[in-house]
DNA sequence: ACTATTCCGTTAGTATACTAATAGATTCAA
DNA sequence: TTGAATCTATTAGTATACTAACGGAATAGT
């Protein structure tokens, strides 16, 4: 080992390969926990508009932290599932005013609770004052 | 305030959204910082042909947490970018073996500098030893 | 030697996630 | 009030990222 070598680069211990890894696998453990057939960004909007009630379509976007082009086709399959209502704002005929169908309103509490779970189970292998600390941190990076 | 209200649910505040953030914020970093036309994931294919000098498919994908699927597409576009090789593995027909291209594998050394530096900008918002703690407790989450 | 299993790669399909270009609607300012 | 700037949404294009299904090749166990 050369004495004069530079700290090698370790794919394994950039922050990004790292970033990418722990999405991965909370991904997964997601689709095992959340009962509905939904994904990660689906979940997000649904959350949303249940907090929100209603809320144009650019607008749930960047609460979400989804661009335009995504939270168009993350809305559409959630149309598509029956799930939530599209409809024209006719105070600014620009927007699209986006709300869960009245007679979905009720999974809203169970989203919630499956949310925790994954949550929960996304952290377990790390005590709870690091999970305040991971949590912390990461707040800071954004 | 009903007193016996559960926590709330906040999106903002689960691992999840927060890993999705930091991902999103890691991305637009490499983008600014990175040379090269390069991916993160393309990037991360070529740290580690680097380091192997030569590599099955399936296996590189192994390496860098890419997917049979994944590793394909992202293998194709380098290829087409004329940085990486592909060719038949004569000891075992099944596989195609990977590797830089001769005259470009002078590319590593800058890749790693920049590899470097992205690191160190996406975790410039915290301290050097929250920077280690943040390291540490994502991989524990692997 | 043969069979079951495993491994490798490809393909098709779906879902984020971004950029860039476009166009209509609204708002702001001169 | 008209013209510029901004906002909203759509579309096209590219790049991960996964599942599932397929077929060919190698290997392990009997």
């Amino acid at each position: 080992m050369d004495i004069k070598e530079k700290s090698a680069y370790e794919l394994e211990s950039q922050v990004g390969h790292l970033l990418r890894l722990a999405n991965q696998r909370h991904t997964t453990l997601f689709n095992e926990v959340v009962s509905m057939d939904l994904t990660p960004t689906q979940f997000a909007a649904l959350i949303k508009l249940g907090e929100l009630g209603k809320c144009s379509q650019n607008e749930l976007g960047r609460r979400t932290a989804m661009d335009v082009a995504t939270i168009k086709g993350v809305i559409e399959r959630l149309r598509k599932k029956g799930l939530v209502e599209v409809n024209p704002d006719l105070n600014d005929r620009r927007r699209t005013i986006i709300s869960i169908c009245k007679d979905k309103t009720d999974i809203v509490p169970q989203l919630r609770k499956d949310g925790k779970e994954v949550s929960k189970v996304t952290l377990s292998p790390i005590s709870a004052s690091e999970q305040k600390t991971l949590l912390r941190l990461l707040k800071k990076l954004t």
